[in-house]
DNA sequence: AAGGTGACTGGCG
DNA sequence: TCGCCAGCCACCT
């Protein structure tokens, strides 16, 4: 533990792509689900999806940010096995009212959120 | 400074 | 319909 694991710490105040993630995913509000394809494309970069889901895989278990609220573009979890954290994120998802399927499945086209569609209608 | 990794995505068989 | 391969971006050592 040399440095905090915000990415502006290390650079000295200065935003960066994992502050907008955190940021886009702040915005998300409870009971939505966003993908990491998505935030990736409101940030400016299509193709970085990658980058996107390492940015949430930085948070380590900072709770501060929604980071549950982020799935893959296939309606489920990516995590997969990969650590306990898979099965918190579809329990706190299935907790705000984001149910999922037999396949480990939520339907996208009911619960995906996008800016400025705060839950009104 | 360069190389490798990874909580992704889309296309093919 | 499901599983596998290659490409992409940004961070870390």
């Amino acid at each position: 533990m040399t440095q905090e694991n915000t990415p502006s710490a290390r650079r000295g105040g200065m935003p960066t792509f994992y502050d907008a993630v955190y940021a886009f995913v702040g915005k998300v509000p409870a009971g939505r689900v966003v993908t990491y394809g998505q935030v990736a494309l409101e940030l400016g970069a299509p193709a970085a999806a990658r980058a996107v889901g390492y940015a949430l895989h930085s948070l380590r278990g900072d709770r501060n940010v929604p980071w549950w609220r982020v799935i893959n573009a296939s309606g489920a979890i990516s995590l997969k096995g990969r650590g306990t954290n898979a099965d918190l994120q579809r329990e706190l998802l299935e907790e705000e009212g984001v149910p999922f399927n037999i396949a480990g499945h939520t339907d996208l086209h009911a619960y995906r959120w996008w800016p400025g569609q705060d839950g009104e209608s």
